[in-house]
DNA sequence: AATCGGCCTTGACGCAAATCAAGTCCCGCC
DNA sequence: GGCGGGACTTGATTTGCGTCAAGGCCGATT
């Protein structure tokens, strides 16, 4: 939570994977941009794609950095931020297995990446995707449904955010985690979160303490169970209405 | 702030430009996706293009309604905002001339609309815009880059939201306020405000007593002057370290 | 096994903003 | 001109969450 970060991850922090994956045998193939690429436009892409991996708290761009790449991610959580020069922070989202990073195609990154856990990836020179995408109108048309929905996520948050009780923010932001990890693994009622309990507080708007005090309310309640790295819903029928709509 | 809202304005409810205007003479034309129009497709346009106007409180559209037309607004402020089952409200932005509602080219709008004093704006059914979009793909990519605007812009507000006390809130709600007024009309630090102090404490998650206790104090320490209809800024300098970053 | 250092939880207390409650101003309307 | 109502301000009080502080748990290190 310091006003400093450590200097932004350099190429040779990454982990490359031994044996070069390719695109077409990607398990995020049919997630996310990629499901918007041909056959041979996967061709195109593998010659441009890096495959990375990153262990937990690597730091992988920096808000106001130019943005040499656009990333794809396949494994891991990875923690969006913006800082206020005093140190506060505010976590803008949590990227999973398929997310996107980077679908405005700015020159400059508008927010911080950090790994939370152990993270995979692919990245793409932003200059290459760039050409990809004025070639390609489809693959653009993509982007933006992507964005669209980005924006739509945006306003649930500032709804949240400006609107929402410390119990509501909770329970809605366990329900909208499992709806998004469902998309890309089986997970029943307990949700694995890699994330420390700062994290989900900076994310929430809230402290680590009532974060803390608000899931135990919930565990004396009955609706959750908390578990080792994650929590497992009891009640999501109870906990939907106080999520509240 | 009720939790019910009056029905959508019907077609008949819209003032219909007595001399339709059309687009090449525009004060909008440089602005927003218009900007991105060649000549010719300035025709197109204006063949799709319905001229409207609507006064205040006019409902112009609500969430979840199908999205039958996009807008572009060319005059007066409009309140865009999502309500809680319980009637608190957030409202996500004010779009001023030149702002285009519907980026995301969805099938149903995300949030309502309602005119907060007189507006003119030009609609286009939603369908003749996509087929056109589809067509030109230097128009979404008009599109995309102010869908990145906005995306960028909700990160802003979810740090205010979320990490943001209402003295740096307010601050920064004049500030960008006047920023964005800027690009469409010469002010220099006297800000029209034509959203009252509730609509403001719905943007900046707070209530309408605080907001209005807040300014009243900026007032005091001779930072702002409050005048009718809006607010002078005496102290651009000392209000943006409020704002603070 | 003992020590350390994160991370998390829990309790006591404080405070910023919400709530409750007048009151003022101003504009439209009879 | 007087009346009514909405928007705004201001004060008193409450409260939800933040802050401060202590302690527990657990994995890493020696």
């Amino acid at each position: 939570m310091g006003i400093t970060l450590r200097e932004t991850v350099k190429d040779g922090d990454l982990i490359c994977s031994p044996h070069t994956p390719n695109c077409s045998t990607c398990t995020s193939r049919h997630l996310s941009v990629c499901a918007a690429l041909g056959t041979e436009e996967l061709v195109t892409f593998d010659h441009v794609v890096q495959h990375r991996g990153a262990p937990a708290k690597t730091l992988l761009f920096e808000q106001g950095q130019k943005a040499d790449f656009v990333f794809s991610v396949s494994e891991g959580t990875i923690r969006l931020f913006r800082l206020l020069p005093d140190g506060r922070r505010q976590i803008t989202g949590f990227a999973i297995k398929g997310d996107f990073l980077g679908v405005a195609l700015d020159e400059t990154y508008d927010v911080c990446a950090e790994a939370v856990d152990a993270v995979r990836f692919c990245r793409i020179p932003r200059s290459s995707f760039v050409t990809m995408v004025d070639e390609k109108p489809h693959l653009l048309r993509k982007l933006h449904q992507i964005a669209g929905r980005e924006l739509h996520f945006s306003q649930d948050q500032m709804v949240l955010l400006g609107r929402r009780n410390a119990e509501e923010r909770v329970a809605a932001f366990l329900l909208s985690h499992r709806a998004r990890l469902s998309r890309v693994m089986t997970c029943s009622v307990t949700i694995p979160l890699p994330m420390s309990r700062s994290d989900i507080a900076d994310y929430l708007g809230l402290t680590i303490e009532t974060v803390s005090r608000t899931i135990s309310k919930l565990a004396r309640e009955k609706l959750v169970v908390v578990v080792p790295d994650g929590i497992r819903l009891l009640d999501v029928a109870r906990i939907t209405e106080l999520a509240g709509g």
